[in-house]
DNA sequence: ATGAAAGTGGTTAAAAGTGGGTGATAATAA
DNA sequence: TTATTATCACCCACTTTTAACCACTTTCAT
């Protein structure tokens, strides 16, 4: 939990919160999220999530979603200053150019370029009170 | 897993990435694959898929399956600079030009030419999260 | 205010990727 | 057979990317 403001350099580096390193092996998971940002999981989480796609039938469906959920996907490690040298695709994918926001999410991390944070809680603030009785009715769109 | 953007040349040479070097032999398939691309498969998978399809009953499915994934299958193997020499009518298959994108997907690997992986990508990673919620709602289209 | 921890920026050496040349071998044509 | 062409493996040179250090600044807690 909590939303930090940090900086990606020219390289690809970003420095995760002193914080989040406590939870995270030397060894971690980064993956393309959804709405524009990326996410950070343990191991032993992505691996529970790829084992239950895995146990699905064979179908263009599983196919499609293994393909750009799997693409999306590498092992990356931290180094001595504590930062992570984030995939330029994945760079790419989220618009990561100076500021970022990395927050702490249930069971992962997400890393968001400041722009599409902006972007997503300014659309959605508002909204946060109708989102939340739609969650408790289980009423999803 | 990870995405990988090379090229390949007037040769027909083409560089594995070398995070996917250490998980081949020197040796391994490459075949057609679904959606317009080509996997590359260690023999050992590969050997386990046939058998898997041949233990099945006589179909027209089958027979296509079969024919398509026999007819491409060539064995290849890695140069000391790590390229693969790709078969001209593999090359063709796949409309691999100049930019190649290459993908570690589960137990292969899928190599694509940048105009198809654009399409596939933008016509479906905005589809993500639905594609999730209908693979657990089996759903199937 | 001060020391320790956290975060940022740059340098450098090694590794990875790209493009081209050469010479052996095989295939084709005269 | 001999000459011509094509193919492929191998080698070398160059560029780009990655990874490991090191130094500096900022933040935070006491």
């Amino acid at each position: 939990m909590g939303e930090y403001h940090h900086s990606i350099d020219s390289k690809g580096r970003l420095t995760i919160p002193s914080k989040f390193r406590l939870g995270l092996d030397d060894s971690f998971i980064i993956t393309r999220g959804l709405d524009g940002c990326l996410f950070i999981y343990t191991k032993t989480t992505f691996n529970n999530i790829i084992n239950k796609y895995k146990s699905l039938n064979d179908t263009k469906y599983k196919r499609q979603f293994m393909r750009i959920f799997l693409s999306g996907a590498s092992t990356i490690e931290i180094d001595k200053m504590g930062r992570i040298n984030i995939p330029v695709p994945l760079v790419e994918y989220a618009s990561l150019i100076k500021d970022c926001i990395i927050i702490g999410v249930d069971d992962r991390i997400e890393i968001w370029s400041e722009n599409n944070w902006k972007e997503f809680i300014g659309s959605n603030e508002d909204k946060l009170s109708e989102i939340a009785d739609n969650l408790f009715n289980n009423n999803y769109e």
